[in-house]
RNA sequence: GCCUCUGUGGCGGAAUUGGUAGACGCGCUGGAUUCAAAAUCCAGUUCUCGCAAGGGAGUGGGGGUUCGAUUCCCCCCGGAGGCACCA
């Protein structure tokens, strides 16, 4: 009898479709589990080898909690907006619609072909107007809601408090401070544009040096143009407070918040002098302002223009034309060597009183804190560079006395290096107006200064972010659309919820403007409204990037055919949070950030029940392939490359080379296509392999041989449980049921950990004794094919039907652990001497202390270790070791 | 430079709270089966000395704590990812 896999699969696979087996019931009585895999961009090169390990490892979830009783929501949808379509729209005229539609049909047969427990009737796309109406109700919502900074919350924005003196400039005042506050507003930024894609990117999506993330070329500019953005940083805090009650890899809250880049400090007002006029700074160490030798403020500081002196007005007008040139990159690329020019005015230091410098430099960026500085080069290192370069003082406050060396300390104090760490500050006080922190660490002196600072209405205490405003809109076609009208006298306004979806055109031509425009600014019908007074008005031609489908897909999950709410809140209320949410982590900052902000925007709203959506997640890890390369390092294509002995040559050469790891690539030819793995050893060993590979998150290499291996496991387990011969009635042997009883415990306890590499090993070793004994009872059977179900659910069913069950395994209770089999009445103890073991010698697992020292010493083996020695300790750890000391 | 993770046989990887390092799988070696091969089954497989019994070394390197360290602490080296003039 073979492990014919394909006829197996494809069996089971129709059985679950027309059984709707897996279908989630809206019966709320039961516990819930909510297993979600972050939804994929259906690609026109469809699923590759990394996209069913997620997918894998939430089935097994899935599959095990519905055995344990629990209501399960486990789906799957499309990301289906974005580039690629698009782009290829313009090459052939096809709309978008019609190839996203081709690649999810295509993805959807690959995902259902790895046998995953979805519940189909829950697929959300979101370039489907019935899921996208949902994405632009949301977008009303932000629109419509502004951040109380008191309350920390956001709140609708008919409840914003209108200040009096704004109140009494008139109603176009009023519209202005509310469009001021709103966590959705439109206005001309300095944008990211990618002449290549002729799109806006993100900040985020502009690579280190220099290229678009999404298509490679180094064609991005600069661009000045009416944007719309979301407030995000007004979340900062709670965007970090929110991630500390979260089950999520350290690394990933780390990078949020590193992100986030919350930093407190000062704004300290500094007096120029010879002219009216105050530069306020942006310092995290108010404490060194006895230091402060120079001030520098962003190249574009609107207040250059007062502070620049006549005869510098040159010198500083080329610095910023200069510096205007410059992107944000080429500023950082030149980061070794400083450069600035002198503004030849002068701000007095209000804590003594000094005339300091005021320079102009790019190493100050206008976008963070106040875009001006004051510059402590004894404590700061750039500054530090910067006053070497230009030859300014560096006056030390900061004495590292216990800290360093005498020499480094010797250095410091004489300003030949810097000191950024803690010390006793000197030369940092001022008996004309009381202040005096001499003597104090740096925490002292950071608290004394800013509430000296704050009494004499110098400055005060704040917080910065790294965290910018949300770029949100896209000069493209194939987006959401979004739901706003600009009116001819200027008014802006957001589309009624009852007039939603807003549906995009159909269009001839996807061509977007040089200019920066859309290609809906072409759809003219659907472009021009009039209102009920005839005033006309322009629909907005952005569209949303990306991100925004994928901000809340999770929740349609929960309703996803509601057509009167985005969901029902009874339904929200019963799934959310999300249990487990398993995916990359190239999302580990963007993806989960955004999403977690529109989250807690939906939750002060009172949409969502929630403040955070994922409870857990966990990334998996990326999969990798084997790659060959000669003596020289040169890359050798794998169809070029010949085992032999473990060891590789080239085919035509004979050259021995060396098999590294690297990234699937064409050119490397060694990229493993899902669909072949099943053809040739099936879903179940494809499941399998990719869980048997190593732990979960582990970034690992493909071996075709290792799926031969978990095929041959899969084999081994047809050729032995589904012959009936093998299955017995009458009492189960006690070895095999020890064991069994302890695979059960072992392999769920690996479930709930999520490492199923050992809990394969464990099913593993049960067949290796299954098959010695060459007999089980079919109870055995039974059991060990519930808990190889969730791993390899095809198979799983099918000796399932055999042992005579005519319904699927899916819901069948999860076996118990019997304790008592797995009981042991003697351990068998490794001996050691000086830590080394030496025999093994077997007690009763409650023997007394006493009697096994003696026992053991008087073991004729133990006389080798003894002999001419001082027995100086014995010690014996119940149940694991037992070392003796001697001298 | 900073943050996070990581380093174990020929390879992928196992080792509860510190307690027999190398589970399980691949590969390799030998054997059975076969006319032969593939497939399958059985045995062996960290290195090293030894015919063997039995020693010795060993988890990137160096130190430390401990009866005992892959595990805990310190320093150094290598690999992956992220951030990078954020004052």
């Amino acid at each position: 009898m073979e492990y014919n896999f394909t006829q197996i699969e494809k069996k089971w696979q129709d059985f679950w479709e027309e059984n709707k087996t897996f279908k989630t019931t809206k019966d709320t009585s039961k516990p819930k589990y909510y297993a979600l895999d972050m939804f994929p961009y259906p690609s026109g090169a469809g699923l590759h080898v990394g996209h069913p390990e997620g997918y894998t490892a939430s089935d097994i979830i899935s599959r095990y909690k519905r055995m344990k009783g629990y209501n399960v929501l486990h789906p799957m949808g499309w990301d289906a907006f974005g580039l690629p379509a698009e782009q290829y729209a313009i090459q052939t005229g096809t709309h978008p619609a019609i190839t996203t539609k081709k690649n999810c049909d295509n993805f959807r047969r690959q995902i259902k072909a790895l046998g995953l427990s979805y519940d189909w009737d829950r697929e959300i796309n979101t370039t489907d107007p019935k899921y996208y109406k949902w994405t632009q109700w949301i977008f009303s919502r932000l629109y419509n809601t502004w951040f109380d900074q008191d309350m920390q919350k956001g709140r609708p924005i008919d409840e914003l408090p209108i200040p009096a003196e704004v109140e009494a400039k008139g109603k176009e005042a009023v519209r202005e401070y509310v469009d001021e506050k709103r966590l959705a507003y439109y206005d001309d930024a300095q944008v990211w544009w990618c002449n290549h894609c002729k799109i806006v990117c993100a900040n985020e999506e502009v690579l280190n040096d220099g290229s678009h993330e999404k298509c490679g070329t180094k064609e991005v500019v600069r661009k000045n143009l009416k944007q719309w953005m979301l407030r995000i940083p007004q979340y900062g805090e709670r965007l970090i407070k929110g991630l500390d009650g979260l089950d999520w890899p350290e690394g990933v809250k780390d990078m949020q918040r590193n992100w986030i880049g919350k930093s407190t400090g000062a704004e300290v007002d500094f007096q120029l002098d010879g002219v009216d006029e105050k530069l306020t700074v942006y310092t995290t160490r108010p404490d060194t302002l006895f230091g402060a030798t120079y001030m520098v403020i962003a190249p574009e500081h609107p207040a250059l223009d007062v502070i620049v002196t006549e005869d510098q007005s040159e010198k500083v007008n080329d610095y910023m034309r200069a510096a205007a040139l410059k992107s944000d990159l080429d500023r950082t690329d030149l980061a070794k060597e400083k450069t600035g020019v002198f503004t030849g005015r002068y701000a007095i230091n209000p804590i003594n009183g000094e005339k300091i410098p005021v320079w102009v430099a790019d190493y100050v960026l206008i976008g963070y804190g106040t875009g001006a500085i004051m510059a402590v080069p004894a404590h700061d290192t750039r500054d530090f560079e910067f006053a070497k370069e230009f030859d300014i003082p560096v006056i030390c406050i900061l004495d590292p006395a216990d800290a360093t060396d005498e020499d480094s300390r010797a250095q410091v104090l004489a300003g030949d290096a810097c000191w950024t760490e803690d010390g006793a500050y000197i030369n940092s006080a001022n008996a004309d107006n009381g202040l005096d922190i001499n003597g104090m660490n740096k925490a002292d002196g950071i608290k004394t200064v800013i509430d000296w600072l704050g009494e004499n209405k110098l400055g005060k205490a704040t917080v910065n972010y790294k965290l910018r405003d949300w770029l949100f809109s896209r000069q493209r076609y194939w987006g959401e659309p979004f739901p706003i009208i600009h009116w001819e006298d200027g008014e802006v306004s957001i589309v009624e919820d009852e007039n939603l979806p807003l549906v995009l055109p159909d269009m001839e031509k996807y061509e977007p403007g040089n200019s920066g425009e859309s290609p809906l600014a072409n759809a003219e019908e659907w472009l021009y409204v009039t209102d009920e007074n005839g005033r006309k008005g322009r629909r907005e031609t952005n569209t949303m990037p990306q991100w925004a489908g994928s901000c809340w897909y999770y929740l349609r999950y929960i309703d996803p055919t509601n057509d009167d709410a985005p969901f029902d809140s009874v339904q929200e209320n019963y799934w959310m949070p999300i249990d487990l949410y398993i995916g990359g982590a190239e999302h580990a900052v963007l993806h989960l950030l955004y999403s977690r902000f529109w989250h807690k925007v939906l939750f002060d709203l009172g949409v969502v029940s929630t403040d955070e959506p994922y409870q857990k997640l966990y990334n998996q890890g990326m999969i990798l392939a084997f790659a060959y390369e000669n003596a020289s390092g040169g890359k050798v294509p794998s169809d070029q490359v010949r085992e032999e002995e473990g060891k590789f040559f080239h085919k035509e050469t004979g050259e021995e080379l060396k098999q590294i790891v690297a990234k699937m690539s064409k050119s490397l030819k060694n990229v493993v296509n899902p669909d072949d793995v099943t053809a040739n050893y099936g879903a179940d060993s494809l499941r399998l392999y990719e869980m048997f590979m190593g732990p979960l998150d582990a970034t690992k290499p493909w071996a075709e041989n290792g799926v031969k291996g978990v095929f041959g496991f899969l084999t081994r387990v047809h050729r032995f449980f589904a012959n009936m011969d093998n299955i017995v009635e009458g009492e189960e042997d006690k070895e095999v049921l020890k064991l069994l009883h302890q695979t059960i415990q072992k392999v769920e306890g690996d479930i709930n950990n999520l490492r199923f590499n050992t809990g394969i090993s464990a099913m593993m070793i049960f067949l290796n004794l299954a098959t010695k004994k060459g007999k089980v009872t079919k109870e055995t059977a039974e059991t060990f094919a519930q808990l190889l179900a969730p791993y390899a659910p095809h198979l799983g069913e099918e000796l399932w039907e055999l042992y005579g069950h005519s319904d699927t395994i899916t819901y069948e209770p999860w076996p118990e652990v019997n304790e008592s089999y797995i009981k042991e009445d003697t351990h068998n103890y490794p001996v050691q001497f000086n830590g080394k073991v030496r025999f093994q010698k077997e007690f009763a697992v409650d023997a007394d202390r006493k009697a096994m020292e003696a026992a053991v010493l008087a073991d004729e083996r133990a006389a080798k270790w003894t002999e001419g020695k001082n027995v100086v300790k014995v010690i014996i750890v119940p149940k694991k070791i037992i070392n003796i000391v001697v001298k």
